[in-house]
DNA sequence: TATGAATGAGTGTTCATTCAT
DNA sequence: GATGAATGAACACTCATTCAT
């Protein structure tokens, strides 16, 4: 039998993330993609079982890269606040490095594509960032509400500050990145 | 010739809200349109030049109607702070009370349909909000930062809350939108 | 806006047709038919719904020829024997004279695209052929088995006789027609 | 050289077999044999040389398999009736036991897959039948009819009988069977 | 104005088969 | 002998749009 062809897996991947971030993701059929990655349409059918399929993977691939530099070499015992900055700081840095998987993910979350299962494999990678949500409630040093709006308020306005920047409304710079970090503390903070 | 028939293009707009709410935009087609705003496909060419300009114009209408309700009888000369909640509350329930409007609105900001002339146009809508940032700013009220980065966390997250509202993950109350509003309070204010 | 042209429905059921005797059922694909009808694919849904549909179509199409063929003018008040005959001598010759149609309700008859609702709508066309068994065995002239027994000894081997003649195994005259009914009778009869 | 795996064979016939009757022949496709067999597809090939020769393979293998469940210790000394009635009870009770050989056997008659050379190779299987035939009618116990003629009375409607039964129709149980044989024999009888 | 008819270009997917190991 | 990888061709069907009336 032939070998597989380790780097394919990846060049179909790559060549759905330019599409997405190119022509969009209803407009990225998988025609395209094989055209982009220079293969046959039938050929991405051996490394997947169908485009949701393939859609769901990268889609988990994405969720695991960001989350890995997130929270690698992540400090828990921290105060609260500086553990707060870090995140925010990495996970922005991430969305700017990662331009491709961000935009990615913004479509694919805002998409009728994203089944539960799949959103519930993904959320566990940011557990870090929840329990430290948690502990900042418990030592009064966050405001007493849902987890769920400490996490609006976190990642939202940095997503969108990064979504004009690619849109080249506003540049992001590491200035911009210190008010931000500093209105999103003002607005979860007690 | 005979005049268009003005409830004809509001009914395209309706089915067209109608459909992108239930199936999304990238299933939404002419054709489905047409079926269910009892209408010929080709009818809607009379009306609108292509697709294109069809969601456009659904588009700046979704927005003037965002507008309008928020700003009508706004009375610029209240405090900054004030005119800030009143603003943000009303802007929150017209999306609650509009959820198909606001739907397409995302849904239409997200993908690339969305051309420049369009958004340059639309931004004029909330003029009153962007004066009102600036006052802010002159009475050292509002944080020394760039208009932009005011807007985004002063809309993103009451969209985002509303968003997993409509998703069904959490709900949105009063109780809610009051600790959303003193939230965002805190990031904008100096 | 255009006028329907008539005869593009009747062209598509005699590609099919055409089709379907020339390369089987199963190889008769919708771009097939669209060529062979020179007409384009996408026209062909402007007048069914799908496959399906156009198949189910043709199938009813040809079952009503066949029975129109069959029973009009049907004296429903000959002797048994005399009325059996008539009935048998004519489906044999509406098979010989339309070959296309025959074949493909036996290829279609054979296959699961047939579906409840359409063989029992079509099942009607032979009610005076149920009467006549029905009369038949009252009288004690047919044997008392059932009716679908009769059918099936009077309709299979004049099929299988005119299938064997199609395909130019032996030929099937008006001498074999004879013996054919002759042999027919015999199974039937009390 | 390894020996080829008769039992391999012997999987790819029963998958294909049993797909053929739960799906259907055209929807029988070589990957999906393949799965049910547990090979890879392409050992398939390592045994036939493609499908068409797999299926014709397969059908020899049901005629011959037919044939010898028929004839074996079938005693032509015996009267005519008593021979033909033996004979027609076994190709009826072969049917009902054998429904997968059956079906697809029916199935590949009817397809425009059963090429010439296939349908003389397999007509041999049956001259004991034939020879039957030709009996009865030199001691003026058949009719004077063609074998063929003879043939199809003789095996068709208690084929289209097991079918109905097949698709739960009507059941074809020792009683019908009576009247089967009853119905043919006057048909067949001089 | 209004619309049914018509279509080329595209969709995701499966197919039988061959290749390289 | 056995098989995973690979593919061009085909499938049924939908699309946005134009045409003729």
């Amino acid at each position: 039998m032939r070998l597989k062809d380790e780097t394919k897996n990846e060049n179909i991947f790559k060549a759905t993330l330019q599409l997405i971030n190119e022509v969009g993701l209803s407009e990225t059929s998988m025609s395209k993609i094989a055209k982009s990655a220079n293969v046959s349409a039938s050929t991405i059918y051996v490394y997947f079982e169908n485009k949701e399929d393939l859609l769901n993977k990268l889609y988990l691939e994405a969720k695991r890269k960001m989350s890995e530099e997130m929270f690698t070499d992540f400090d828990e015992s921290l105060p609260i606040q500086a553990a707060f900055e870090i995140s925010l700081r990495r996970f922005t840095h991430f969305i700017l490095k990662n331009k491709e998987y961000f935009l990615f993910i913004e479509q694919f979350q805002n998409s009728p594509l994203l089944k539960k299962i799949t959103s519930e494999e993904s959320a566990e990678y940011f557990e870090p960032l929840y329990r430290l949500f948690e502990k900042g409630k418990e030592q009064n040093i966050l405001k007493q509400v849902d987890t769920s709006l400490l996490n609006i308020f976190t990642s939202y306005p940095a997503m969108q500050a990064a979504k004009e920047h690619f849109l080249g409304k506003s540049e992001l710079n590491e200035d911009k990145l210190n008010l931000i970090v500093q209105m999103t503390w003002d607005s979860v903070k007690a």
